[in-house]
DNA sequence: CGGCTTCCGTTACAACTTGTTACCTAGAGA
DNA sequence: TCTCTAGGTAACAAGTTGTAACGGAAGCCG
């Protein structure tokens, strides 16, 4: 993974720089805010991995401000807070907080309560495909990663794309788990996965399109897919089972 | 979801029983126990939603425990302590626990953070999924949830629609209980249920019709239903016995 | 360089899913 | 039996997906 991006948010500046910098000297990318439109903002502006989150904001409450992210987003919170009541904690876990810190905390212990959460982030989102070189084999098919090679049941060599094959790594690294169209996109745009010279902003259907073709490739009924299945309101699924032999 | 189900480890009798009964009134299916070994049997026989470790078992380390299990399976752990210095914590995130709590514990503060942490590994998907994998049997008709697909008593294949599979999986996790409306409202959103855009707000009858649906397709005769049965004034039940595999 | 081929995103349209509405039947209680 | 209400169902509407057709870009070849 990529170094964690963290965002303190916090409306008292001392704090705020304090757990920044401390969160920058242990390897951490950290930025601050003060306001849920500033978190907005960064969120907009880039990828945000996790949220320390002040519960008392000045004028906005920590709280709420994380249940309505929860809402929208799956980004991992922290609420950070001088309120320790039970009650209070309990309202912080209610709203789907992934952790709460009471205040004055140790900074090694938040450090390892970041560093649990973000571990448990990352192990739910693998998306990202990395075993390049294995061979797999799936629904009577096998794809060698090395060659980059599609064998059919039969043995006959299909011939995919590259971005076909991408698109075939991605799901079978997520085996019967539905992806959304925008996961694949991500998958195949943050893979080195050579692509397009277009590289679609995502508003069309260009993984509609892909997902098609790489049907009529390796589905025996295209029309009736039995491998590559369609999520509706979702995405795709992979519904075969997939076994992996690592590269020789 | 369906209930959850925990498992309680801790060595003194007292402890567990209580927890166990106490997280049984609050609505989840609570079983005990000691050995690490145990620990692996419940594993083995079926699904286990989260545990909650006992870091002190007499000659065994609930901390070593969790570092193994956690080596091998993504089920969400929660530590349970007298140690509640620091360093003890500390060490309990280092090797993945999800949460750590001291003893002595307010139990509903326990509570609190148990459904904080279920309700993350659900958002997460790897709970909900290794359940939607298993292969169920029902009045001589069977689900495979890792091809979603339905086989008829003769072994014909049925083609379900994805919010009639979403369906058929919330009866199959209930047999025998009656749900009402909401409950299978909130079920199929809650669930990552693939889904209509619509996303229909409650008002309308969109569960009646996709029972209707249902029903056209598993029963064999629609207009006396065997297995999707009416529970008028109240909603529907699944009225067969449903057997469950858990995937491979 | 020009023509050919391949890859891939876009568009348009048909087919399918699914929620809503309206109407009707069946069943429970008086 | 009568009445009232819950539930079955057909018809419809809105949204989503499959697919064919199209076109632009890159690579290959002479």
């Amino acid at each position: 993974m990529t170094i964690p991006r963290l965002l303190v948010v916090d409306d008292d500046e001392e704090t705020r720089t304090m757990l920044t910098q401390f969160l920058q000297q242990n390897g951490f990318i950290a930025h601050g805010a003060q306001t849920e439109a500033e978190i907005r903002d960064r969120m907009q502006a880039g990828r945000v991995d996790l949220i320390l989150l002040d519960v008392m904001l000045g004028s906005e409450s920590g709280v709420e401000i994380c249940a309505r992210l929860r809402r929208e987003q799956d980004v991992p919170i922290i609420l950070v807070s001088a309120l320790s009541q039970d009650h209070q904690r309990m309202a912080g876990y209610e709203v789907g907080a992934d952790d709460y810190v009471a205040k004055p905390f140790n900074p090694d212990l938040l450090l390892a309560r970041v560093r649990a959460v973000l571990q448990r982030a990352s192990r739910s989102a693998s998306l990202v495909y990395r075993r390049q070189l294995a061979l797999f084999r799936f629904g009577g098919w096998s794809y060698d990663g090395k060659r980059d090679e599609v064998l059919s049941p039969q043995g006959f060599q299909v011939a995919l794309s590259q971005r076909e094959s991408s698109l075939l790594k991605v799901f079978l690294a997520n085996p019967h788990i539905p992806l959304k169209r925008e996961e694949i996109q991500a998958a195949l745009s943050e893979g080195l996965a050579a692509g397009s010279s277009v590289e679609s902003d995502g508003t069309g259907r260009a993984i509609d399109m892909l997902v098609g073709r790489l049907r009529s490739k390796i589905e025996i009924d295209p029309k009736d897919p039995q491998m590559l299945r369609t999520a509706r309101g979702i995405g795709y699924v992979l519904a075969v089972d997939v076994l992996e032999e690592p590269p020789a």
